[in-house]
DNA sequence: TATATTTGCTTAATCGATTAAGCAAATATA
DNA sequence: TATATTTGCTTAATCGATTAAGCAAATATA
């Protein structure tokens, strides 16, 4: 089967023997154009299986209505659900979205930018690699004048408009919480300082552990990448010190689910004996034993709130330079691995 | 900061007083072009940060390097390993990927299948929504020429490359290894039947249930929708028979997991009372209590046989009809939830 | 030295859709 | 009835990049 030659607006302009132009304005109900005309030409662009060809109108008009969508994985919900929402309320407004991945990596990352400006998406909502720290490429798409949109792993550096949760105050809400349970010891495996979110979760936990004069110990907080497997070494390492913590409240769910494993396999009572907490509701925490506790990070409003902000910006005559800093309130899902 | 006017052939053509046309060949090295003015025009390109309109090459070369995806969801470890093998061979061969999501809807799915042809890719490669009945968005592919080729979630009538595992063999295998473990009522909740992959393992499993002579009861052959959800209710089910099944072989493993939080929560010793297989190797089987048997299905070579056969399919002159149907041996991950 | 070939460009058309400008016919208004 | 306005189109240019065709100058060959 060769590939059939697809049907154009000239097409259907030679058939009803008018131009090309008033077909065009037919489709797009033009109010110079008579009913009569544009029930013919939709007739005939039915009868034609007529598919307008994004390509030619997006660069006559400038615009894609493409949104480039860049996260570090896929596989996570809450990088999945916010995709999803996002792309809701953007499909509402017209825009189809591209998502790309950066698997954390920052070359990767380089190369998705690339590829959604060459694709000339009209913006692009991006959530950082954990390895980006450099940020030319954000950069470049700032100086190319489309909208640019940071939620969950931002940078203030960037002067962008962010949507995310407060980090500092979910790592207090965390820290009150093992203290109401009784824990003295607790411990911190945090992720990465240059990366802002975990930055602030370690100064949350920081300033909490002073606030309510625990022992400030260096060996308690950690930093770490955060997956499943170095969860299990940080882990390890905490259990060797001469006066182990007991709690450990970690950045990550897949770290703290590594966390978990250890303690289950060298039989150390959760929570009895040491009370756990992970940060981000990713859904397996619910139905591992025990169950974790964990920080809910509204995805459905972070999704939301990022498709909004690109659709404002995207209406706006003249780049403003106020820019949007959303920081919402996160949720402590309490669940047995700190419910002693 | 207003759009900057952005650079163009044209741009680059008026600064070194040549012509647009020479440019274009200048940038992409024709043998026709001196290498004073190659470099001069490379020079110039990089002065004025010069990005290509992939819009304007697209439409004039009638092909846009680009690959549509369509998954059920991203947020599986399969499909988004299948997406990260795929999309590096596509990225080698000059080709970016856009990922969409059907969210296992129709609508949805018909919705991406209009806007990636929208988009103008070269060709599509998809796994089917579990809702998906009805084939006529993807006969419009075909009708397009353009390249579609279908992985996990195919569809026999649709006449087009197919990359799987053998999932009819699969269940065999399973059904196998717990005959060696002793079991003797075997039940199966399975997807529906519509499903071909889910067809396959439901015959699958029958036939083999037949050629051991074990005891077929219909009682034991549930079709699910196959969500975590409602693998505790068919679970729930299966335990409120007369005479329950000494083993259960869930068709995913997010059902599975529903089905031994039942198991879990009623007690019921996971593998001595019930033995529990599921299927897919999702990361959670292995870190669950206790770890789920499961069936990897090669995600690697699925993805990067996809991305194969379209590079096959977009480089022949003329559409053969023959066409590839890659069928994988899956392997079966034995844990404790069958090892008795 | 005369002709053929190669080199290095330019010209002009093209991919489809869109839109500013404009024109004739139809209709409305004075 | 004479002029103004509206209606319903057409014409032609445009968005950038690419490419077939072609031409003059430079170089190679007979």
């Amino acid at each position: 089967m060769a590939n059939k030659k697809r049907t154009t607006l000239k097409d259907i302009a030679n058939e009803l023997n008018i131009s090309p132009a008033a077909v065009s304005k037919a489709m797009h109900n033009d109010s110079r154009i008579s009913d009569k005309t544009k029930e013919a030409v939709k007739r005939v662009a039915k009868e034609l299986d007529y598919q307008p060809n994004h390509l030619a109108s997006a660069l006559r008009k400038g615009k894609s209505n493409l949104v480039g969508v860049i996260v570090p994985r896929t596989n996570s919900h809450f990088f999945s659900s916010v995709i999803e929402n996002m792309e809701s309320v953007l499909n509402k407004a017209g825009y189809n979205i591209i998502i790309t991945q950066s698997n954390e990596s920052f070359k990767k990352e380089c190369k998705n930018i690339d590829t959604l400006l060459y694709t000339q998406v009209d913006g692009i909502i991006a959530s950082m690699a954990n390895e980006t720290v450099d940020l030319s490429h954000y950069e470049k798409i700032k100086s190319k004048g489309i909208p640019l949109i940071l939620f969950d792993r931002g940078e203030n550096d960037l002067n962008v408009d962010y949507i995310g949760i407060d980090d500092y105050e979910s790592s207090h809400m965390i820290v009150e919480h093992l203290i109401s349970k009784g824990c003295k010891r607790i411990a911190h495996i945090g992720g990465f300082r240059r990366t802002r979110i975990y930055n602030n979760r370690i100064r949350g936990y920081v300033d909490a552990i002073h606030k309510y004069n625990l022992p400030h110990d260096n060996h308690l907080l950690l930093e770490s990448s955060l997956t499943l497997e170095d969860g299990r070494v940080k882990m390890q390492a905490l259990l060797k010190l001469d006066n182990p913590p007991d709690a450990v409240y970690v950045a990550s769910d897949y770290a703290a689910l590594g966390a978990l494993q250890v303690l289950n396999e060298q039989n150390i009572k959760v929570p009895e004996t040491i009370c756990l907490v992970g940060f981000g509701n990713e859904p397996f925490t619910s139905f591992v034993r025990p169950s974790i506790t964990t920080v809910k990070q509204h995805s459905k409003q972070i999704g939301e709130i990022a498709a909004e902000t690109f659709i404002k910006r995207i209406s706006e005559d003249n780049w403003k330079p106020k820019l949007d800093k959303n920081i919402l309130k996160s949720e402590l899902i309490i669940r047995s691995s700190s419910n002693k």
